[in-house]
Order: C-alpha cells, then sequence, then structure tokens
DNA sequence: ATCGGCGCAAGAGCACTGCTCTCGTTTCTG
DNA sequence: CAGAAACGAGAGCAGTGCTCTTGCGCCGAT
C-alpha cells in the first residue's frame, strides 16, 4: 500500500471525484428521482455501462452523494461553531442552527436528499450514521460547554418518563457525560424540531404563511435555546438562582 | 346537472376511485417514486393509455393522492379533537399530535409525499393548500379555547420581531381573532417542530439515538405544549398571577 | 327508432431509464 | 514477460411515462 498506486488508482479516484461532480449538478438541477445514470455518463462523455465500473448500481451514487450531503451540513455546523466570536451559548446556538438553515437553503435538493423521504426500497447503510450525527453533535456541544461554565438551567419541561431517561443517559454516557438527563431529553427534540422548522420553510409548508423567514427562523432558534435551557451570560444569575 | 348523471359519468367516478385505491395501494407498498401508471393499470385491467383518460399524466394522480392524504391526516387531527374527552387544552394538544403521529405511522409513504421531499418537477397545485392547512387549524383552535378559557399563558419567548409580529398577527386576524401574538408565532412554531418530531422518528433519523418512541414523542409533545402556553387548569392561576 | 357525435379502451410506437453481458484493449503485477 | 485484473464500448433486455391513431359502444337529439 505506497502512497503512490500508479496511474490507475489515480485515474480512477478522478474519474470517481468526476461522477460525483455531475451527479451533484443534475441533483441540484433536477432532483434526485431524475438522477438518471446514462445522463451523467453522457455528459462525461462515456457509456453508460462504464459507469458501473465505478458505482454498481444508482442507489451506491446515491449513498456516496448522501454521506457528501452529511458530510458538508455538518462540516458547515461545526465551522460555525468554530468560527463563532461568542463565547454566549445563545449566539454559538443560533449561529449553529443558522449554519444549518444557510446551507440547506443552498443546497435544497441534497437536503432533501438526507432530510426529506428516503427514496423508496433504498435503505441507508451504516456508512451514513457517523455523518449524519455530526450536526446533533455540533448542538450537544454547546450544551456541554455550557454545563461546565454553569450557564444551562434545567429545561421547564415534565419529569422524564423511565424509557426516555435511559434512552438519553445513554447517549449522554457516550457523548455527553455529565449532562442532565432532562437537557439531553430537550436537545434531542430541540434537534428533530429544528429540521421541522428548517423543512417546512423549504418544502413549502411556510407558504402563504410565514413570509419573513429568516426573522421566524431566528425567532423560532432563540425558543429552541430556551428550550434546551441554554442561559446568555447576564441572566445566568438569575437562572441559577431562580432554579 | 341533475343527480344522476346516467351510467357513463357513474362509470366515470366509479373507475376513477378504483385507480386512486389501487395506487394508493402500491403507494404504500413501494413508495411514490415507484408508483407506475402502468402497473395500476396493468392491475386494473386495462391498458396504460386508457388511465390517461381520467388522469392526464402521472402527476396529476399523484396531486390526487396527495389531497386525500392531505385530508385524511386532517381528518384524524379533527377527530381526535373531537373526540377528546377532556378540556384541559394540554390534553386536547396532546391528543391532536397523537394522533397525527400515529396516522403518519400508519401511512408513512402516504405521509412521506406530503410532509417529505416534494418529488422533483412538480410543484403543489393549489388545491392543496386547504386540506394542507387543516391539522394547523386543528392545533390552533385548542389555542383559541384556551385562550377564551383563560388557559393560555404568554409564552416565554423573546419579543417578536416586527416583522414576524405582522406575519402572525395576519394570520390570527384570520383564523384566530384575538390570539396574542406571541402565542400565535410559538404555534407556527410547534406546527412545524411537531412534524420535525414526526419526520425524524419516520424517516429513521431517531434509529440508535431514540428507542422509546411513544415516551419520548409524548414527552417533546408535552413542551410543546408547554412552549405555546396551554396550561393545566390546575395551573392556570399560578400562571395568570406570574404573568 | 335512428343516427351522428362523443367518450372510451386498445394497441403501436417513441424516447427514455437501470442494468447485464460480451468483447477487445489497456494497465498493473508476480 | 506473461497472466490477471481493470477498463471502455456496444448491444440488448425489461421496464417506464406519454402520444397518437383506430375502431367500438353508449347517449341524446331528431
Amino acid at each position: 500500500m505506497s502512497a503512490i498506486r500508479g496511474a490507475r488508482e489515480r485515474a480512477r479516484s478522478e474519474i470517481t471525484a468526476a461522477i460525483k461532480d455531475e451527479a451533484r449538478l443534475q441533483l441540484a438541477r433536477d432532483g434526485a428521482a431524475k438522477l438518471s445514470l446514462r445522463a451523467v455518463a453522457r455528459e462525461l462523455g462515456m457509456v453508460s455501462s462504464a459507469l458501473y465500473r465505478y458505482f454498481p448500481s444508482r442507489d451506491d451514487l446515491l449513498t456516496a452523494l448522501i454521506v457528501d450531503a452529511y458530510n458538508a451540513v455538518g462540516a458547515a455546523a461545526e465551522t460555525a461553531l468554530a468560527t463563532a466570536d461568542s463565547d454566549d451559548p445563545t449566539v454559538r446556538w443560533t449561529a449553529v442552527c443558522r449554519a444549518v438553515r444557510t446551507w440547506a437553503l443552498a443546497h435544497p435538493h441534497e437536503y432533501a436528499l438526507i432530510y426529506g423521504s428516503p427514496v423508496p426500497g433504498y435503505t441507508a447503510p451504516l456508512t451514513t450514521v457517523e455523518p449524519a450525527g455530526r450536526v446533533a453533535l455540533a448542538l450537544l456541544s454547546i450544551a456541554r460547554e455550557a454545563h461546565a461554565d454553569g450557564r444551562l438551567a434545567v429545561p421547564p419541561v415534565d419529569p422524564l418518563p423511565r424509557t426516555v431517561h435511559t434512552d438519553v443517559e445513554r447517549l449522554a454516557a457516550e457523548f455527553a457525560p455529565g449532562l442532565p438527563a432532562p437537557t439531553t431529553a430537550a436537545l434531542v427534540a430541540a434537534w428533530a424540531q429544528l429540521f421541522g422548522l428548517i423543512g417546512f420553510e423549504l418544502f413549502g409548508q411556510f407558504n402563504q404563511v410565514v413570509e419573513a423567514r429568516d426573522a421566524f427562523f431566528a425567532h423560532a432558534v432563540r425558543g429552541l435555546a430556551h428550550q434546551v435551557g441554554l442561559t446568555t451570560p447576564q441572566e445566568a444569575d438569575a437562572v441559577t438562582t431562580r432554579g
């Protein structure tokens, strides 16, 4: 396994990338259902059967695009978190959420590919679960930081059912040790709800309902942060004395 | 336009219904993307071209199924609201949310058709907006009732941006006069977030994350009710004195 | 009661699709 | 250097949505 494996491997990886690029182009233009292997091959100047040397089926090509999309939105979330110029948990939370939404609005078809209806007969392989978790981990790390800084209020929710408690304790043990169980539960809910907001906007459910999309999203995301128990520095004292 | 328009019209409506039934069957089995006009026609013992007498294109058949699905989930929400044996707003809210989730779990492909990624190149006609609003109106009416009964707390959210305020005031004027603007805003957000929860469960995003699906959903939905400001009767006094 | 017109099903056909198989050619490897 | 593996090209299969033409049968007006 040397670093340079000859012209063949190089050509192979280049062609694979070219196929994915062209496929992503067609995906952005026409959507996942209309993604055609033949059209991709035609655009690349090769014959359709040659493409099967690189992707054994159309679904495998879709899987590659799905993994890429998960990684893209995950990277967007992570860089938003890393480049946030504030240590206010609410600000950081908002930055990550906004980054995810911005990515979704810029890549609607790729968003639909990963957070919309799964393509029928296609079951995502386990390769996708790790990239799929990056956004959730970014959100989780905000709560972990806030908890460490004492800027985390106990979410104003009902006591957790026992089964939910064991679920979130298992998650917390793996990804955020020490995080209170109600916080973790609220975090998982907020994670799903965030994509409800984005999906509704992107898929047209907000048409003729919400016009001020940016402002509404920002407002709703502040609500999510509050639901999780993130607090701005100035209100941290008030929270701790209140709780 | 007599009530009985002869055998021709009767046969036409019967065949139209049979086509939709068979299509719904295939939809439930294989999903929207694999819905094939030829397969439907084959199953019904006719030739594919004959089907175009009833639906001018595959998309029109899909539209019919979409409208039916919106009406089905809307009816589920409305009957859940009508048959709720309590006037506790939180209970009624939970009943409607649970009804929507139950319908979604029972009809995953139809759910994906209306709340998942839109099929590419297909734009929902305006016929769908009224059925699509039924669930939202059911949720809205709960808040309206609660407001009339003094069981509505001001949602614990930040002040509304001006643009969001005008948005929700327009909605409230049309569907729920007198409802406080922050409540309406929280309601719209909760509406979208509800489908985020359901979609994540249905589309596999909760796999290996949330196992106790029922309990988690119930817990999250209670959080949504709290976020909207719905209160149980016993805590109504405490809320009004607090606000 | 008859007849013209319209709705209808049938079939052929077009341009696609995903996918498989075979056949030479090129490239890497033992 | 020879065998093996990878590769591109092409033909072909079964299926798709959709269009067009061809007749048949029902329906209402004469």
